[in-house]
DNA sequence: CTGAAAGCGCTTACAG
DNA sequence: CTGAAAGCGCTTACAG
């Protein structure tokens, strides 16, 4: 959207001041009152004559002068690599329940996997937020990040000692499915990456790659096989695979996440590859359609409520003390359906 | 996230004033240049040395002081009244993609299709925004917000007189929907009802029902089948609700969304309920995974990117012109696949 | 073309 | 407990 002058006028808007005349206080005391920060400060009488004046003009506090004043907003940032992904709808859902009112969520997509450039961010922090939120950040992006709010990373595995970060238990999760397919016989497992290059896909990649051979399972190598976090993309990527993992003997293929297997099992049928009885296909996340789509689909589940929420309550936990906090790795667990047995 | 006094501090930001000194410039020069207001009030050397100090010194304005000075901020609200529907993932890829970097998009959501309360858009509005976008608002939601900031009502039919609004074309996609059912040989329909109350699915259900009768078919009007927008709601009303449809010789389910449909998929398949043989299954938006649930689902595809990229659209229209804009009809296309034929 | 200054609406020491 | 005042960092008439 350009940027205009606005023709449109502004209706005037209620301040302090007005409050202020009509209880008969100071600003400083309504300030005092609206904030909630009257112990011992304010009079009880004074507290109910603004609290009335309040009511009476439908006072609401002006962000962007309190924010000046007091350096820093109650906006909390999002900075998210695509939101095709339906994944990150839990994510934020479980982010604005922990966050509550008293905070607001803005929401930074760059799409395609990519993180924002450095005037993104510049312009992000010029908005003074209470904390930034990061997303399966990349290391350019961790570089350039200039302090200027508390930072927690989500899914960023490996990156505990650069920030805070709130992680699932992959290791966990693969280990299940990996004890799955190697009880069903399967030897030979190849892998379908996401193509965005971030920590987390690195790490289900490398934990696929050494618990199957731990199980004395074959790992395909294929480090091409890979497509966006699309059903779309990842079809057509299975398509130029498949003959190679085909050849290979490959009779298991793990995807990066449920969106990728989607692609894979309606390309699957369109060339006539039976799932599970030619090929096992699995996924990570769980999302809703996992369990409609046909066969319906094994899958690590993720749990992205539980993400957000602890994101944000690692946030807070920076806000009060600036030591390091460790969260807690939140459960990955396997969801065993058709298309694996 | 309860609020709490930050403990840490914050690193010292580089101001106008800074660059001012350093440039050799008083701060209005400063402001103008940045702004690129210098037209005629600048001199180019002035300009040149400006720009010079503020890369060096990695100036970027702070955005709560200007929006204090000007009135207003550089944040565009959208209000949506959930988020688990993928749907919404689109939306909002499309909001931003015109948006540009100039705005920046602050999500409010409130779960379950309810709108934001009166204290909520308070807040918001404090927050002076450049414009508001609202995703299938209700009656008592418009009728409290109060004015502050253009607004663009986004899938809201019959609300085109009460704010500028950005619609699909939803009577193409239902009469090509039932042409295709009336073809078929369809004669009783069903219907599947999103249990958020706003017009767009209000509009859904009477165009169905008028339709229906229009080409001699039996509208089955069954108000209590209804679910939110999530497979495991609609399964359950499916399940709720399959034996009075199948006793009154219904033979065509239309759903309020694609996500409905995958539980209808879901619970029919449970239920021993063959698609499309003894039950045809249509959907609204056409997610990616309605190609590959099973069967394909036939769906009357809503172009969501579309919706975001004119919502903002016609804001920016409303900024340079306060007269009310109308924006045309984004297209509603059928898909027919397996689940119909 | 240039800059001093008022003003945006708060919050927070500070003096009483 | 109370309020006058400084200050947050900009933008924008205004006078020159």
């Amino acid at each position: 959207m350009p940027r205009t002058s606005a023709a449109v006028p502004r209706p005037r808007r209620i301040t302090a001041a007005q409050v202020a005349e009509l209880a008969g206080t100071s600003v400083a005391t309504v300030s005092l009152v609206v904030n909630d920060k009257t112990a011992g400060r304010v009079s009880t009488a004074n507290i109910e004559r603004v609290r009335a004046a309040v009511d009476e003009l439908g006072y609401v506090v002006d962000h962007t002068a309190s924010s000046l004043a007091r350096g820093t907003s109650n906006i909390v940032i999002l900075i998210a690599p695509d939101l095709s992904n339906p994944f990150y709808g839990r994510v934020i859902s479980g982010i604005k329940d922990e966050l509550g009112s008293e905070f607001q969520l803005l929401l930074s997509i760059t799409g395609e996997g990519r993180n924002p450039s450095a005037a993104d961010v510049h312009r992000l922090i010029a908005l003074r937020p209470a904390g930034i939120l990061v997303e399966a950040p990349d290391d350019a992006f961790l570089r350039d990040l200039p302090a200027g709010a508390p930072l927690v990373l989500l899914d960023a595995p490996g990156r505990e000692t650069q920030a805070v970060t709130v992680n699932f238990d992959l290791a966990h999760g693969i280990n299940a499915l990996l004890d799955h397919l190697a009880e069903r016989g399967h030897t030979r497992i190849g892998y379908l990456d996401s193509r965005t290059r971030t920590e987390t896909f690195e790490l289900r990649r490398i934990l696929v790659e050494t618990g199957a051979a731990a199980r004395g399972m074959e790992y395909v190598s294929r480090p091409e096989a890979a497509s966006l976090i699309d059903p779309d993309a990842a079809a057509e990527a299975f398509l130029e695979h498949w003959p190679a993992w085909r050849e290979s003997g490959v009779t298991a293929l793990v995807c990066a996440t449920d969106s990728h297997a989607y692609g894979v099992l309606k390309a699957a049928r369109d060339l006539g590859v039976r799932v599970p009885e030619d090929l096992a296909v699995t996924g990570f996340d769980n999302l809703p359609a996992s369990a409609i789509v046909s066969p319906a689909l094994t899958t690590v589940e993720l749990p992205g409520e539980a993400l957000g929420r602890g994101a944000v309550r690692a946030l807070q936990a920076q806000r009060l003390s600036p030591e390091p906090v460790t969260a807690p790795l939140l459960g990955a667990t396997l969801i065993v359906r058709g298309s694996t047995a």
